[in-house]
DNA sequence: CATCCAAGTTCGGCAAGACTAACATTGAAG
DNA sequence: CTTCAATGTTAGTCTTGCCGAACTTGGATG
């Protein structure tokens, strides 16, 4: 079964739930799918149990939710879908990094393969998107090990950024302002593990900035 | 009231309406817009009921069709769309002018205003898609005046092809196949009124081409 | 000018995907 | 071990877009 056989919110789903195990292990919970997808409970719950009935998940009532092989195939094809679109509004039609997400999922459901395929070469078989996120090749692929969130990093010197959560787009706007970007060093003022602030010093900046929470569960880091 | 807070189908109800009327005056029936559309007429008589509710067609029962200012704006922003878009994957990804439609087709649904925008700006403001067909500006636009289809036209000399009609992808491959491109020159050799055929030469070959009723009604040509 | 058929319309129903309200389960705190 | 709040599920309803079946119209034909 083509992954263009699914409605676009069954793709959704999918993509969803891949994307909530790509960078941490915790599984995903109905309700925080339902904030991810702007609906009710009430409605994730129908939904897991079409794609369940689909053979795309495994899901006991109250239990937790896991993408069998099958469904998990279709998730990779749209988070490539979603990284290559992202990847081609910036370098062909100039958008800035931090506005391409809306559009991108959108288009994701949109285009056909030969399109993405087109895409793929025009762009020269690219392995990471304008947030730093690795672009699954045709088929599966693993996961950057060794990156970790900001606010779990050591205040040890320098490190690098490899990937910005593109989940929002307020958010990335504020980090393209402030030149906190993939591929960027920072240096790790202060860690304070029970309140919010981690403290950052951008390579060749003066200036110190305070992230917030959110802002640092969004950036990823490795050492070096 | 912007055109993306329409339905998808209200969007190409209305372009298609827009379009029958583009080259030739007759106005559309119910029948052939259940056809284009793939639905059967009950269902074009509900959407009808309900775009005239909104204000952008009028119809009285048994009657005519006919566009509202408002229709008939939301329409021609279709157009643009669509025939951008085409523009868009011949110039950029490298589709064959035979191979865009369907593509554009669902396209034209799902990109923003800023994305067609961007497009329109990269194309250097195109004004003819690769059909022919005349790309509106941001506005309205008049089509163009005095081109007549293949089939009515007379066998006096040269002709220059300045669109096909990109209704059916098969027959857009087939004039491909032979060369029969927009901006071509042509002479026709024989017309007869009341049979299938019409007779051409493609400037500088050799061969003459028999097309058919459907083929000759496709191609639309000026004189000179 | 009466008739009849193709074209158009109305109506009831169905599936998908959403909602609200009410009900069930789990597990953490006492 | 009990309780209860948070989390998850079920049931019933709405809307949209489609369908088939049955009905209405109006113009071409004799």
């Amino acid at each position: 079964m083509p992954v263009s056989d699914l409605t676009n919110s069954a793709q959704d789903y999918l993509k969803l739930i891949w994307t909530a195990t790509e960078w941490s292990a915790t599984p995903i919970t109905v309700t925080v799918l339902a904030e991810r997808m702007g609906v009710r409970p009430s409605t994730v719950s129908d939904s897991i149990k079409k794609l369940k009935d689909q053979g795309l998940l495994t899901h006991a009532p109250y239990g937790t939710i896991e993408l069998t092989p099958a469904g998990s195939a279709h998730a990779v094809d749209m988070v490539r879908r979603h990284r290559l679109l992202e990847t081609f509004l910036v370098q062909v039609l100039g958008y800035g990094w931090d506005e391409v997400h809306d559009e991108a999922e959108v288009l994701e459901h949109a285009v056909s393969d030969t399109m993405i395929e087109r895409i793929d070469q025009r762009l020269g078989h690219p392995t990471r998107d304008p947030h730093g996120d690795p672009i699954p090749s045709a088929d599966g692929q693993p996961h950057r090990p060794g990156a970790i969130q900001l606010c779990h990093a050591e205040p040890e010197g320098e490190v690098t950024v490899v990937r910005i959560s593109d989940a929002d787009p307020a958010m990335l706007r504020y980090f393209s302002d402030i030149g906190l970007t993939p591929d960027v060093k920072l240096t790790i003022q202060k860690q304070r593990p029970y309140t919010d602030a981690t403290t950052i010093t951008l390579s060749g900046q003066q200036k110190n900035v305070d992230l917030g929470q959110a802002a640092s569960n969004a950036v990823w880091v490795t050492n070096s």
